[in-house]
DNA sequence: CTGCCTGCAAACTCTTTGCACGAAT
DNA sequence: ATTCGTGCAAAGAGTTTGCAGGCAG
């Protein structure tokens, strides 16, 4: 999906609840679609704030459950404090995290055979699987050898 | 493993840190190893208080990673604020978790799959797997049908 | 005008930590 | 004595929320 067409269901999906297109709106937009890796909440407000420095943090906060919800961004808990966000390209949500323990680099990989195993698993438990998540925790082997971490930023 | 052998692993382990066995440690580890479900450190307090009044909240902040580390207990994090612990059975840790989104309820099932699935995956990327974890969020059938999540304590 | 939106700062939740006293070896 | 352990209360991190004013339709 473009930019623009994502522009264009973040315009929707406000419209279809009632909410109204802010200019903080769309930086907040504008920032977290440009953004390449996986962000966290402080650092999409930097972001944002670079486009509209009117952007408060407590906007960012209430933004992002919106964004979120309509599917634009992906939420990846990665068991740390933080939570991270992701624009999220395709509607397939069958993807697990291989995350660098040395450097937080998150890696998505796909992984198909993951809906299959929720549904089986939580039919067996009486239970309608909503959503699966598969994450991996490695360490690098070039920090190991070299002391420098190949996947650092 | 015994509740008996467990309080041993737990003495060796600690002595094997230069750490001493303290009547607050035991009343945690006791109350630890009560629960039949998953805990919070906040119920866990309240388990071991009943043991021995005088523990305190930073105690089982600092004896909970104790336990982890030895291996005695496993922590288990759904992706809420929340930590949640286990009294760790198998020293197999290749166990996924089906969360029922209703009631908080947890299910451990077994995974072996999952192990395989991690070396791969970090193999590839130039990467040791550390652990995995595998996660099911879910609806309970029950609550849509009766309005009571038949998993509900 | 009506009602959604906003920034600010305070509140909140869970967890960690500095401190001085207390206990074990 | 020395080292480790403790409770208390304060601090910390990340996130949420009450409020009074602002802007859109």
């Amino acid at each position: 999906m473009s930019n623009d067409a994502a522009r264009e269901k973040f315009k929707d999906y406000l419209a279809s609840k009632g909410l109204r297109m802010t200019n903080q709106r769309l930086a907040i937009f504008e920032a977290a679609f440009a953004r390449k890796e996986h962000f966290t909440a402080e650092e999409l407000l930097d972001h944002a704030r670079a486009i509209d420095d009117s952007v408060s943090r407590a906007t960012v906060y209430r933004t992002l459950p919106i964004m979120t919800e309509s599917a634009l961004l992906r939420e990846v808990d990665i068991g740390t404090n933080l939570k991270y966000y992701l624009p999220n390209s395709s509607n397939n949500a069958q993807v697990a995290q291989v995350i660098c323990v040395d450097c937080d680099k998150i890696f998505e990989i796909s992984a198909p055979f993951m809906e299959w195993y929720g549904s089986t698993v939580s039919t067996k438990l009486g239970l309608t699987p909503i959503s699966q998540r598969l994450q991996v925790s490695a360490h690098c082997d070039a920090l190991k050898k070299t002391g420098i971490c190949k996947n650092h930023a």
